[in-house]
DNA sequence: GAAATAGGTCACAAGGTCAA
DNA sequence: TTGACCTTGTGACCTATTTC
């Protein structure tokens, strides 16, 4: 217990840290960065400033920004720059403005903050998809590459910071909009503009047809491997978009298909065309996917953006899934990876590129990781317990990722949106959340619907944003109504050790081994 | 499950604190830093001005909200003292209305709240950006200082009058207009954009009929309500109104319904709906209610002028903020908080720098955080049973907050315009007006433009006045679409839903206590 | 009896609705 | 357009049941 609040301290610590870093940036940045950036500004503000005119000095201030978050992540600079270029006029720092802007279109907005986010960051995104743009792509790809490679390096590096993975949703989002964006204005208070009262959103509850949906199933596959995209995928792009409707209905069916081995949900999945969905959304996504799945890249960039935009939102909440992953260690090494990414972010700050390339490896990582996910996850709660043996256990497995050996302990990290897990769930490690999301969807047998393309990324931040993409997730980590038992699966490893008590243990180990399969095998589909 | 609260805590205040510090970061720099930047920007200005003029008005908001926010007690005073110079000509912080000016041409004027807070803090900050500023400097520092100190006196003093406060925006308001900020206004409606229609509404379907029933119900928790305010709010006048009346209600309430916990019928409704109605009604309750009861006051005079201003709104309801804050003590600690810095203000400038940095400990810097967040999370409500616990820990440490002690009680202020808080909405503590706002903000995506200089007043009174500066200060808040955490589940909308449940025994009870999950929980989706 | 999950319960917040 | 009110999904917490 005590090593929980402590990680969690430490956790909130660090996150505060990296947040702040990465918010504050400058506050933080040693006063030399400062003046780099100030120099920099400068330039940039001269180039700009034609395009800018005004936004000289917002720029000025984005850049500062951008620079602090390059170092780090870029991520904010990304997204300042995303900022700037979407508004138009430039003003890098304006974004948000843009963002406002952007919506007009997309009904589904939805995401949006994303959007704002989105633009931002996107703008990898969306310039893949192209979506973007003008705006934002005209202004400079250049930047969004480089958020990209910021983002990606960030995630990769570290498990991201939750912020970046935040902005990098943001980012795609946002970004199709801002397209969008354009328009405005004045409106002074006015506004009038939108007459609202439709507002899609859409959401509706009942599926709309457009949706397209699906997209893209692939969610799951998504998810693991690459959250990163994911984020990036969010560029899905897709303004707004797409959708598609995916549904699953049949949850339990799904469920229930893969029951037998947990991975399979994913094949379950089939129910729902989740999976298959995915390949299906892969088209889109093809395009796109390619850029989602691959997104990572673009990620990035996004992310900054999201952050300044967002601002605000930063909530980032933090830790991403990312985080999450690393703690599982051993057993979600899948998740490891992904997870890792975004922790790292924090770390990658520090060391900035370096990181990103050895995710790879998690274990290795692991330490890194370490502090990263203490920071996110942490909770260690329910598992607690387990936790702790677990995470002797992981540590011992995974011990390789025995890096975080301490720290990790405890934090075990739900299979579907990274948040800590309370258990074993429908055989998959899963969190409060999550559990009782498949339960719910298994007994009412609801249809979900994804209005975007079906890519979205499962996150503990913004799961609830897509129930489709979060069923698919579930089903691709291996949820199964049968699963559960105790018996299932993992069961049967775990089992034994479920007796003592290891349930931690089993949970760890489990996991990881089950993690694989949810994990790894997930992913794999959508590969 | 302390751990998990401890969690919550944490992450609530680490996030609240993220939030600002990105928003804010300048504040949290160092002044060297600040100055550092100053003489940057000067530079650049230099370099730019002939492009930027107006920009640096903007950086000055900037900085003035991002003090504001990190005081956000001060907000109150900043913007007053914003508005007023705003009117007048230049003061410093008008940077805005450049921003505006400019923007006619970019769309975006957005910026936001970065801006804002970036600036923050210190007027160093914007100081050295000065740059800006001729215009405002020029005209009569004196006046508006004189009227930046009438105000804050009247603030601080008692929740201020209403009057005074409007008198103070409408001061600037002219002013600011005239100089204005060229800008445009016009406002088309721009926003077009969407036209979404879709509505999805619909949704449910069953269950409402319940649910109503259940509504009702509620009602109890309402109950505490204080009309403290009032009286100043009288002085509100604000046209709209004022009333002081904030209910709080919840406590109470809330407990009740959960010891019925039973109360199940929710629950029963098992199938599905069973949850929402029960929960659902209670939570409304509070909030709704004190609402309406408020609204009172309002008061009059004063009212003439915000009219001309605001024109229609009116919503009255509610002290503002000011008073609002004061009224909170207990439970709301961090409100309590929040709504002394009005008051306070002046002692926070001070303080202003230290409280960020602190976050890192939730516990620890948690009665520093309080101050700060408070005003966000502390609401009272919900917790109710559980919150006891919460309460307790939350109290406990912010309880320090004490200040209020007594009074406040159940007064939660909205941390964007200082009405009666609701509950926790994407990620701050705010009111019905302010979440919907937003919401409408995110969903459309609508952009904002602001009339005056970008510095407007947020408060209670004259909140609908600038939707561009009220957005603004939402995101400075640190609202966003995510940070909700549980909630939003929409998005994506469950399609059918079907299914039947099956299920739901019934168990009941419980009250899960857990409550304060809510609360607390959500926010921790930060991380 | 201990341990653990499936499932139920319900405060809470997101989002829709609609009078004003 | 606003904001009070309503509907509904979420998730923390709790109970019931099963396994060891």
């Amino acid at each position: 217990m005590d090593v929980y609040q402590i990680e969690l301290e430490a956790q909130a610590q660090i996150r505060s840290n990296l947040l702040v870093e990465t918010c504050v940036k400058q506050p933080q940045q040693p006063p030399q960065q400062q003046q780099q950036q100030q120099q920099l500004h400068s330039l940039k503000e001269k180039e700009d400033s034609h395009i800018k005119d005004f936004d000289g000095n917002e720029q000025d201030q984005d850049e500062e920004e951008a620079e602090d978050e390059e170092e780090e992540e870029e991520e904010d600079d990304d997204n300042e720059e995303e900022d700037e270029d979407g508004d138009g006029d430039g003003d890098e720092e304006r974004p948000l403005l843009p963002e406002v802007n952007f919506d007009a279109n997309s009904d589904f907005n939805l995401h949006f903050f994303d959007t704002p986010e989105d633009s931002s960051t996107q703008g990898a995104y969306s310039e893949a998809a192209s979506l973007d743009s003008d705006q934002d792509q005209a202004e400079d790809p250049q930047h969004q590459q480089r958020e990209l490679q910021d983002c990606l390096s960030a995630i990769e590096a570290a498990d991201a910071d939750p912020l970046q993975l935040l902005q990098c949703d943001d980012y795609y989002g946002p970004s199709a909009a801002s397209e969008g964006v354009a328009t405005p204005v004045i409106a002074t208070s006015a506004t009038a503009p939108h007459p609202h009262p439709h507002h899609s959103h859409n959401q509706n509850p009942h599926q709309n047809p457009h949706q397209n949906a699906n997209a893209n199933a692939n969610p799951n596959t998504h998810h693991h491997q690459q959250q990163l995209n994911c984020t990036l995928s969010n560029g899905r792009g897709a303004l707004y978009t797409i959708s598609s409707v995916h549904q699953f209905g049949p949850a339990s069916s799904s469920g229930h298909h893969h029951s037998s081995s947990p991975s399979s949900s994913g094949a379950h999945a089939s129910p729902d065309s989740g999976c298959s969905s995915a390949s299906s959304t892969s088209s889109h996504a093809v395009s796109s996917s390619s850029s989602s799945s691959s997104s990572n890249n673009c990620s990035p960039s996004s992310i900054s953006i999201a952050l300044s935009a967002a601002g605000s939102s930063c909530n980032s909440s933090a830790a991403t899934s990312s985080s999450v992953a690393h703690l599982n260690k051993g057993h979600s090494e899948p998740q490891q990876q992904q997870q890792q990414q975004p922790q790292t972010t924090q770390q990658q700050q520090q060391h900035s590129h370096q990181q990103q390339q050895l995710q790879q490896h998690p274990q290795q990582q692991q330490q890194q990781q370490q502090q990263q996910q203490q920071q996110s996850f942490g909770l260690a709660d329910s598992s607690n317990n387990n936790n702790n043996n677990s995470s002797s256990n992981n540590s011992g497995n995974s011990s390789s990722n025995s890096n975080n050996g301490v720290s990790s302990k405890s934090f075990v990290p739900c299979k579907v949106c990274g948040d800590k897990a309370s258990g074993y769930h429908y055989g998959v490690t899963s969190c409060e959340g999550c559990k009782g999301f498949f339960r719910r969807s298994i007994q009412k047998q609801i249809e979900y619907r994804c209005l975007r393309d079906g890519k979205c990324l499962v996150i503990r931040l913004n799961r609830n944003r897509c129930q489709y993409c979060r069923f698919k997730k579930c089903l691709s980590a291996g949820m199964s109504r049968d699963s559960g038992a105790r018996g299932s699966a993992w069961e049967s490893a775990a089992l034994s050790s479920v007796a003592t008590n290891d349930d931690n243990d089993d949970h760890g180990d489990h996991d990881d081994g089950g993690n694989f399969d949810g994990l790894l095998g997930t992913p794999s589909a959508p590969l």
